[in-house]
DNA sequence: CTGAAAGCGCTTACAG
DNA sequence: CTGAAAGCGCTTACAG
């Protein structure tokens, strides 16, 4: 095992002070130009590296900055992950990434480790349990700045930023207004869930524009986003609508497979949009028309702010939205 | 701005010794049991946390573990971070994830960047395009334990873990022919890709083994994974083959829609394989055999290894092969 | 069992 | 311009 060289060898060798060496290595202003260069030369020749750690137990400022999400391994997080990691290096920080695992617990511990790792900023998606705002408050407490992306919680107050799922879901159901839909059933996520209700509530404002009444018994909410829905989509075709929202492409997809057992064409009978804009939803067949989210952007844009908010100081717990795009496929041509 | 509590606080509170309260806080074995309690409770009053920085300082050990893969974005790659983060978090080791984009540049200056923050390991999976093993030779130089996992490069001596793809494709092919076809095509990927030989050879041999001749005329190598899929299907399919093993899902999917715009019936007249086991392959219609690679297990033991290497200090160099599993779906049966 | 002291590698006022 | 000194928050021999 070598041992690093260290600010100290170039002094003993160099016959001057440890301080003239930091000076020299850090480019000060008040050094000899020679003495710069000579240690400079010096510590080319033994490679000397400043050890980080160091640095930072002094400075305390680490240029890392903490991310924690409910998952990585889904299509959504891990593109927001990309952005995020993409503009993170670009400006020289590094990044220590979580994931809680939809586990409140996790996530606290997760969160109180990165703050013991000294980390310069936290990023942060909840997960689907978590009501309380305590350890992110703890975290702002240390003067960490703070910003939330996609699951968010209003008791924190930060900077957030997310995406229109409200406009989302108008613009699908627009779509199916404008394609001569009258009878569109919703089918929807968890009752409680912000995107749950953003969603739905989109689905509402747009009938109610364009003068459609809205009809509880084509309104059907999933306990969770994978057990119900075979459920929910045998109800929904009962009460025969001509169109189906449905709360993602996965439920989407059993949707119009179901409905296709069933006898019924797509989009011949019954139109069908998703959301998510899942790499599957172009393969399936009939391709599934849905609602694009950008989630690299998202990724980058909370970076983006999270880094002027660790630089400036500056902390203006503004609300970004970022906006979806339809992707109009052959479900509901 | 609260300054967080540190040992001092603690130790000024109680009015006895820092090194009192950093032997109650690390459980130490000489310390009266009475004070430890005492310590302890005032530190969870105080939530305090001890300082990752200072300790990684003082024990030259930050039990950092940086990563770098390809893309984050990906089923597999994303699986694999799942798997490393979960490990990481339970035995204490912290993260650092860098992404590549498949572009050597960036590779290298990751790499450099996380060994200067004193990682204690590295977990890396090569881009395409990387065939020089200098940089990640630095790493080791610098004593830093190295394991590779799923693309790996001979030049790199060091323990990795991938997955059987030879195997799995053999699987896969072995069970077309078990289901009585003859006349298996083979849609590849690009030629020079270890996972493109591997399955190509996992082909080649369940085909030699069951005595049916390989066609050259059924084979086709795609130059990249997204382009010339089509392409290639066409070519294939005018040689009518009543099997297709393809190099992964996506082009099995597109094989199995370009086949029944062409009238055939999958698996009716031409059955077809994909690889890789994406979440998509379980709901295109037909629902698609493929092979799964147990893309969370590879991070889970390759961060395993990892550690025990920086702990144990041992470096055996091995190699650990995952087996993968082949998921039998309709477009086979 | 406990405390005083040295030290991890670096930065940065403070004097000179 | 340069050096001595204090300090970042912690650990760990060493004495007692």
């Amino acid at each position: 095992m070598i041992k690093p060289v260290t600010i100290k060898d170039l002094a003993r060798q160099l016959n001057i002070s440890i301080s003239t060496v930091s000076r020299a290595l850090r480019n000060a202003n008040d050094i000899n130009p020679d003495t710069k260069e000579t240690v400079l030369k010096l510590a080319r020749e033994l490679e000397y590296e400043p050890n980080f750690i160091a640095q930072s137990l002094v400075k305390k400022q680490t240029r890392i900055i903490g991310v924690v999400v409910p998952l990585i391994n889904s299509n959504y997080f891990s593109e927001a992950l990309s952005g995020m990691t993409d503009l993170a290096i670009e400006q020289n920080y590094h990044l220590m990434i979580c994931q809680s695992n939809e586990r409140v617990d996790l996530e606290n511990k997760s969160i109180r480790k990165l703050v013991a790792c000294n980390i310069n900023g936290l990023l942060i998606s909840v997960s689907k349990d978590t009501k309380s705002p305590e350890v992110i408050r703890e975290a702002q407490n240390k003067n960490i700045p703070v910003v939330m992306f996609d699951r968010i919680i209003p008791e924190v107050s930060c900077t957030k930023v997310i995406v229109d799922e409200y406009e989302g879901a108008y613009k699908a159901v627009e779509h199916l207004i404008r394609k001569g839909c009258k009878k569109i059933a919703h089918i929807g996520g968890p009752r409680d869930l912000s995107v749950s209700k953003k969603r739905k509530q989109g689905y509402l404002d747009a009938l109610r524009d364009y003068k459609i009444e809205d009809d509880p018994k084509l309104i059907i909410h999933c306990k969770s986003f994978e057990e119900d829905a075979s459920n929910a989509i045998r109800k929904v075709l009962a009460e025969s609508p001509d169109a189906i929202f449905c709360i993602n492409d996965l439920t989407a997809i059993m949707a119009i497979q179901y409905a296709r057992k069933k006898g019924f064409s797509i989009p011949g009978d019954i139109r069908i949009v998703g959301f998510n804009n899942d790499p599957v939803s172009g393969v399936v067949q009939p391709a599934l028309t849905t609602v694009m989210q950008p989630g690299y952007e998202v990724g980058k844009l909370a970076m983006g702010v999270l880094i002027d908010e660790i630089e400036k100081k500056t902390a203006k717990h503004k609300l970004f939205t970022l906006r979806t795009r339809l992707v109009t496929r052959l479900s509901s041509r």
